[in-house]
DNA sequence: AATTATAATGCAAATAATTGCAATTGCAAA
DNA sequence: TTTGCAATTGCAATTATTTGCATTATAATT
């Protein structure tokens, strides 16, 4: 990967927000830096930055795609079907996972930041979740 | 959830084909059957689907998101970014952490279809996955 | 500094997926 | 059955993302 200045400013426009941004917001950040700024450059240098372990990319549910810096602490999400909670989850107990299938499978899992999807405390209660069909087995 | 013919023709291909299958793929199908189907028809019902937990949404990397049948016997995978390769997870050791992510967080885990991105035994020989810049820190 | 090979970019076009809205349909209550 | 409501659909427009190709820029080599 070369050191271009698209590469350095997404690089460091994730680092600064220390949020998930779409595409789009990051295309508008940098831009402001960058005005003749292409969104397929963009969308290009992210998957770069994604491949070499820089940042995340994650479906959280919004719509698109959001990307975040991988910075010194990792950390995982729960994401709640029913009202869009978001639950930061610590690594170790997914690091500690991940090894156990990497080592029943020879494969070196790659996954920075995982997000699992389900219901929340709040919304179990109020039956979210729950849904039945006339077609049940 | 309503008993439409289009709820039931996807349900039924998906379950036929038994593998992972996008949204297109899907659309040609219940075409065959339903010849004035729209494809916004078929996504919104492959949503509706999912979230009814009859069928799973998974991006393995193929440039569309696809969609398969979630029968008795649950399953997930690993997909290797050097070469594609798309390796089965058993749900045991799957449902296990599920169930202490879920002790652990008060959070009811729907994801039925977990895929995790890695690098296989050979591509890892071959030094995939190893990309270095010149920006580490 | 000039040359070369290849990565990165811009642009337009293609593909994938979502959304608003009016018309239709399934389902259940009357 | 008939009626009424809400879920579902088609269609067009919008948004999100990818891709082909010609051009430009980076970094190594001469
Ligand atoms: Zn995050
Ligand atoms: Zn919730
Ligand atoms: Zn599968
Ligand atoms: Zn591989």
């Amino acid at each position: 990967m070369r050191t271009t200045s698209v590469n350095h400013f997404i690089l460091e426009t994730l680092q600064d927000s220390q949020t998930h941004l779409n595409a789009h917001q990051v295309y508008e950040q940098v831009r402001q830096r960058l005005p003749s700024l292409n969104p397929s450059t963009v969308y290009r240098a992210l998957e770069r930055l994604a491949l070499a372990g820089k940042i995340s990319v994650s479906d959280m549910g919004c719509g698109a795609v959001v990307y975040e810096a991988v910075g010194g602490c990792r950390h995982h999400h729960l994401v709640c079907h029913g009202c869009g909670a978001v639950i930061t989850l610590g690594d170790d107990l997914v690091r500690g996972w991940f090894a156990q299938v990497e080592a029943g499978h020879h494969f070196q899992v790659a996954t920075n930041h995982l997000v699992l999807f389900g219901y929340c405390e709040a919304c179990r209660q109020k039956g979210e979740g729950q849904e039945q069909s006339l077609w049940e087995a």
